[in-house]
DNA sequence: AACGAATTCAACCGCCGGACG
DNA sequence: CCGTCCGGCGGTTGAATTCGT
């Protein structure tokens, strides 16, 4: 028995989102906030499939989005984290406030990967490449118990649990002695940080987010935009000057306010 | 300037798992 | 327990852009 496609393909328009479409679905997610995607497309007067307005949502229009390349040392976590977790890139993503799944993935793919075997480590065991040519003529010996396996092989099966008892400690043991001080070296000016990624502390953002509110909320006036003109400016420097930080906690909080001033100035 | 190759990244696809009736 | 719905995920694609000749 076949599932129902996600959304009627008759009809629906595919490839690059124009900037009406845009404003259609910002405008829309502002108002009536994140509900059922599958709805938001006919909701929002968009002839988008649900999926494709989350993913434009999520990857590009969120206001708490960080735009540009990675930093140097946002570079140095996802490959600390991608030596952990594998190609979990949603979990990489979480740690990193401002970042997508996607972009991690696109960046991971396109800078991360070349710079590693530049450096000569595999971008997959992370292991030095030379060791790793010499295991693989030895795990030919004893093939099954491979520790030495890519962090995402043993995850076929698709379990993506967060605390992740199974793979991640093992992918450690993967580093040579000097990798795992190496990936950390950049990261030790920031000891939150740190501290959180070897599990020892709270994420580092929320300080962050909650001084980002402070600030963006100076966008508005008593609480509100002015005008959905403003609101969109808003947005649209979000995205052009990398503001960041801020979550979508704060994004509720405007979220609101806009509801509140709807209710109270009616258009 | 023109062309092809290489690179980048937004967007799509199909699968999976949780929630729910 | 089973079937369905939906959101989320990771892999892949392909158009746009950049680079090299």
């Amino acid at each position: 028995m076949g599932r129902q496609p996600c959304c009627d393909k008759l009809g629906v328009k595919k490839g690059p989102w124009t900037a009406e479409e845009d404003n259609k679905l910002i405008n829309f997610i502002l108002t009536s906030g994140q509900c059922c995607w599958r709805a938001v497309p006919k909701l929002a007067g968009l002839r988008r499939c649900g999926k494709s307005c989350r993913l434009r949502w999520t990857n590009y229009l969120r206001p708490d989005l960080k735009r540009g390349l990675l930093s140097d040392s946002e570079e140095q976590l996802v490959i600390d984290l991608h030596a952990r977790l594998g190609n979990r890139w949603s979990k990489i993503a979480s740690k990193l406030p401002g970042r997508t799944d996607n972009e991690i993935k696109n960046h991971w793919n396109t800078h991360i990967k070349k710079k590693l075997i530049k450096r000569g480590i595999d971008p997959v065991t992370h292991e030095p490449l030379q060791i790793q040519s010499r295991s693989l003529e030895t795990s030919s010996e004893n093939n099954n118990n491979s520790h030495s396996s890519p962090p995402e092989s043993g995850n076929a099966s698709g379990n993506s649990d967060e605390n992740s008892s199974s793979s991640p400690p093992d992918n450690c043991s993967t580093l040579t002695s000097e990798e795992p001080e190496k990936l950390f070296g950049s990261l030790c000016d920031d000891e939150k940080l740190l501290n959180y990624l070897l599990g020892n502390d709270e994420p580092p953002l929320v300080d962050s987010m909650t001084w980002e509110l402070q600030n963006n909320l100076q966008s508005f006036e008593n609480g509100c935009f002015t005008s959905w003109d403003d609101c969109a400016t808003w947005l649209l420097d979000c995205q052009d000057f990398g503001v960041h930080d801020f979550g979508l906690d704060c994004f509720n909080e405007v979220e609101m306010n806009i509801l509140d001033m709807d209710n109270k100035q009616p258009k």
